[in-house]
DNA sequence: AATGAATGAGCCTTCATTCAT
DNA sequence: TATGAATGAAGGCTCATTCAT
């Protein structure tokens, strides 16, 4: 009878994001294919058939989600502001993953999206976007790090420390998911003994 | 009489690897979940039902690619030999990830045993049992390196070390599988800027 | 929310009861194993899938039908008054059991369920349950007869006429299985013969 | 090759004899469905293949495991001598299908024949030839003990006093199956106050 | 906007039966 | 005669999706 609400209304974004959390928290505890649409609504508080006036349709939800998470990734990366931040950020955000915070960026789904972009075009075609402006970001941050430091960057030189660093918290997450033991010093000491030379501009 | 040929025969063994062979391909070109056993059969080029005759259900040849996978984990790391071969191996080990090699260590399908460690005891326990092992191995070759330059090791040192390159690593896996694109020259250059310092024991 | 609405509802209660009657026409006519859900479900003139949210499982759709069963058995049992009626209650049943007749307790389901019992622990609490109750109001009845006749009942006696009785309908149950041709007018001499005895509290 | 066995050599008899003990076996653990070829031949002591060299197909070995139990049923009557033995052995049977004795005729598998008799014209066909028989026998034998006692049988009287036994033996079987803990000195009390006024011919 | 009953394709698994050896 | 690997047609069940209300 009435139009979809598919772009408009304050409230149809609220529910949107209120789907959203609910498909999020499903598919952390169960997984992208685990997570059944109906329990994803229980959680949400509304019926299975609601959903489908806010999304067209599970993969939507799944896409909608690894954009969320890429966001918040952006976020994280927006948010170093100084050298003496970012071991301590990094520190943080490994024991987030390692305790399965619900709230932000999760580790199993973000591999567990890393392993799809392999396979679904439309989702290696969002990481990389995604990727491609966070790197743009960091780029950018520790360009900003090396001239504070009184030294010109060298495009080569920042893309191996970029390159680095990232892949060395991309395996951060890796190693949250699979050892939750793992003493959370332990890594803040590789992150100590890492990070410092990385952000350090004046040294190869 | 007429027990399942469960543990013995070559020609059953050869019928195990037939299977793990066509269910390894299948997982990694569609995932854990969206691979049926009908495709896995065809792939195997038998029928469904005979599958049954070599695996319990679809959990157990999911548990027997992981250990597959992750004993091929520990080859590669026994294979090392020195220090010099270090760099170039793990160069080698990302262009196969990014080709995603079927044949070897996949990057999608080590991001979902991953990730589905954190929802699955078992596959928790499969993965934890074979980290233990690698990383036993993987100290001792560190180990021996330091020794080799005469230095006697620290073991948080060694811990931090290894925690930093195998988070590297991992995180290389993560970027093969988002980043198809990425140029291995760039990997490489990361690699050699990153790895020797890690296995030069005469500076902290 | 989104409940199953396995206990509520009229609307649920008559989808239960449609499905309950589906089956029993299916497993009288094919037998519990080789009545299948599709064929139950068509029978019903609904969906596979639909039987699942009244049902847990076939196992359950026959537990249900079973106690169904059981409950009209008790119904029976309640409705005997005089010992008049007994006899030509008995005939009645034969003659329903004969014809196969699928709205009441059937004889060939009975027949299943006894043997089911001896192997399904869940069958066999059901119908010992149901038959301990049954039991216990036959023997109230009985004892009834007997105060009537100005006799106080021995209860070891009673558990002979009891168990007598009991036997005897059942086994006529498997007659009527066995035997469509048999003359309803033979048994009915045999029971006139048998029962009036049983009832009759001044000889032994 | 050679010739199959189907009728002839002594080996060939026992080994159709060996299948049949191995489904009686496993019928009775399991019921007719539920055991599996594989089982019967793993019981059986050969491979599943080679069944198929002595029965057509599973639903023969069930005929065929169908007409032993009835032969047996047969021996049974044939092997009352006397009236005092009937009574016990009654009694001896009911017990022997309470304690699912596999050697003899199973109660379950009785029940489960009845009820199939119901579906399965080949089935009704062999149960209603040996129950022509086994009655043809009991009539027999009864009408003898009439003569015995010096009284000329009306056969309509012989009639009711043949179908209350039977079907109170009958009965008896269900009973076995659906309490396994019946105490068997109430069923030989019952036996005891039943069978005596049923071999009496005396009286009506 | 919302419900939740209903659908039906497809999944994993079993098992009677066949066949190459 | 005998084996047991191999087949393939169901079977029970799940779940994303639709639709009448």
């Amino acid at each position: 009878m009435s139009a979809a609400p598919r772009s408009g209304g304050e409230r149809a974004q609220a529910q949107r994001e209120n789907i959203l959390d609910a498909a999020q928290a499903c598919f952390i505890r169960f997984g992208f294919h685990a997570a059944g649409m109906a329990k994803i609504a229980e959680t949400a508080g509304i019926s299975p058939g609601l959903i489908y006036r806010y999304f067209d349709s599970k993969e939507a939800i799944i896409l909608a989600i690894i954009e969320r998470q890429l966001a918040e990734k952006r976020g994280n990366i927006a948010a170093l502001q100084t050298r003496d931040q970012l071991a301590a950020r990094i520190g943080d955000l490994f024991q987030r993953w390692q305790r399965r915070d619900e709230g932000v960026m999760n580790a199993a789904l973000m591999l567990e999206m890393s392993a799809e972009a392999t396979r679904d075009a439309r989702i290696a075609a969002a990481v990389a976007a995604a990727d491609g402006e966070s790197r743009a970001r960091f780029r950018a941050w520790l360009e900003a790090q090396a001239r504070a430091q009184g030294i010109e960057p060298d495009p080569a030189d920042i893309d191996a420390r970029m390159l680095t660093l990232g892949a060395f918290i991309d395996g951060l997450s890796v190693r949250a998911a699979r050892d939750p033991d793992l003493d959370p010093a332990r890594v803040a000491a590789a992150v100590e003994r890492l990070v410092p030379g990385l952000l350090d501009f004046r040294v190869a």
